[in-house]
DNA sequence: TTGTAAGCGTTATCAG
DNA sequence: CTGATAACGCTTACAA
């Protein structure tokens, strides 16, 4: 029995034509309330459900938001934790407007049809974005610039976080502070190694070029680094990591080398991982609203998608120092 | 310019009727090899393909595989740390096969439409997937039993991986071994309570009702309940928690207790995340194939979507029990 | 405000 | 093996 419903059946049990269905239905305005109404309850009563595929065919819109993570910052899996609570974010907040996140793979033949794009950990010159740009497709990055025209941008505060984690430090007494970077290919990883080098200027500290080393945000590179930093002739008192992983591994250091991470070596993360928290000490670091970040680049596209034109504006989310032990001298 | 290409300028192109190209380009039998070369050269010259929905229209499959990611495994967000890299194998897999992972949400409308779906995380019980099951989609469940005809299931071996756990803190000589369940709604943490117990008894220990402990995977349960574990007159000698989020949370707890993780309590996890690696001391733990078990839910998936009357078989995928030094006693 | 009817781009049926 | 042609279910001018 029971095949489902179409606008037909609707039509039929609310005594109007079709076309009177599909604008109530799409909350036109020009439909008498009383008309409306009347629709809505007959679909109501018949369990009625749009068809997405008919209704993408019909007026090219697929209520869909394509979502491309991208691996610059890790490999795809990796990622995903950084990017795992954003993707949720946003799908909650896609679902709460009808539409629905499709999961890409950054070289997919992206054979179906979306509304809007978001961009995710990819880089800035990655052909994907000129592709989908080609397409007209709008787009939005997360902590990433689109270089094309229309293009809405949502990230966090980085350089302001990096700040955070100086001030923190300083106050503390540490003057002998290092970097371990991300990638620097990734906004993130860039807009945090900016910054360090301005605000150790500005903090009158002394700007050491064995003090500023390359990571790639994956623990591996927190480790080595770490372990060149303690071998110097004059380690650091204080390591700023650019993520946790990096900054856990910087722990594991810091521990096999002797020495006891917080009271003897200070060290700042950024993310606020699950696991930060939990490490020994608990680690020290710049919390990013990864929901805020979904909740916004999800606003964004549902904005491009309904109306193309509109002029996409940046949203920067503010980030937030959560001190733990592994910036205390009792750690 | 250019509006995208249709089957009818291929059709012409290739000087074949549109029916034709269609059947070419779908692969069908019924077409001479000759013409089936000149419609793919056609269409390849013409930068056709396919569109999704008129194809989902007429031929009612919409190359689209559902996702859910509920969050009986802890909140959504949380779930994703476990699951991110499931998803990720997921989303390659279907790539490869021209299909793509739409994202869905729990208590979403559902308003698109799918050729499967695999759900992740959420209980048997979820009405979600007796809705799905009446609407005649093939359903995967990972670590999800679904209790409807029809439906396949990916699992891991939670069994094995206690019997690994068990057997590796026995062969070091520990007798007093507690346990801190998981959310025991789920398949992982009821198979692994109830295994703990089998082999507790088959190795001839004790089942103390003290040392099985009520946890839910997350850090916080993990932490209460070692504090108590620990209170006990006879505190246990070795911890096996249901997931790392808890046992790196038992690790602190341990730490705060004067104790040293390792030498004093030994602690086994279960899951194998990042963070185990990197935790003080590095954590033993029993190593999930999370790739795997995406590459085995999607090819399900496909294989369902493509003919949904085949008998859905099941999939245990192996676990790895991973030494690090959270169960040495130089730890 | 509402109805009629022409697409939208495929697939599938049925002749040929 | 190939070609017409009728669905598929909806949106949207255009008319009324």
């Amino acid at each position: 029995m029971s095949a489902r419903p179409t606008i037909r059946d609707v039509a039929r049990e609310a005594g109007v034509s079709i076309a009177t269905v599909s604008r109530a239905l799409n909350a036109k305005d020009d439909v008498s309330v009383q008309t409306r109404e009347r629709v809505r309850a007959a679909a109501r009563e018949l369990g009625y459900a749009v068809d997405p595929a008919a209704r993408a065919l019909g007026a090219q819109r697929t209520q869909l938001v394509a979502v491309v993570v991208g691996d610059n910052a890790g490999p795809r899996d990796l990622s995903l934790i950084f990017f795992g609570k954003v993707l949720a974010a946003i799908s909650r907040r896609l679902g709460q407007s009808g539409y629905e996140p499709l999961l890409l793979s950054e070289r997919d033949d992206t054979t179906h049809r979306f509304d809007a794009a978001i961009v995710i950990g990819i880089d800035e010159d990655d052909p994907l974005i000129g592709d989908l740009a080609q397409r007209h497709v709008p787009l939005v990055g997360v902590d990433v610039r689109c270089p094309v025209p229309n293009a809405a941008f949502v990230g966090s505060d980085h350089p302001g976080g990096m700040r955070l984690a100086l001030a923190h430090l300083h106050a503390l007494g540490h003057r002998r502070i290092a970097h371990i970077t991300g990638a620097t290919n990734t906004k993130a990883g860039a807009e945090r190694l900016a910054e360090f080098r301005l605000e150790v200027e500005r903090l009158g500290l002394e700007l050491r070029d064995d003090y500023v080393r390359d990571g790639d945000f994956s623990s591996a590179s927190g480790y080595r680094e770490t372990a060149e930093l303690l071998a110097l002739a004059e380690p650091p008192t204080a390591i700023v990591a650019a993520s946790d992983l990096m900054a856990l591994a910087a722990l594991q250091a810091i521990w096999e080398s002797g020495r006891q991470p917080g009271r003897d070596v200070a060290v700042v993360g950024f993310d606020d991982l699950e696991a930060a928290a939990l490490a020994h000490p608990p680690l020290t670091t710049i919390r990013q609203d990864r929901q805020e970040l979904g909740m916004l680049a999800a606003t964004a596209a549902l904005e491009l998608a309904e109306q193309p034109d509109a002029t996409p504006r940046d949203a920067v989310v503010p980030v937030e120092l959560v001190v733990r032990a592994s910036t205390r001298r009792d750690g």
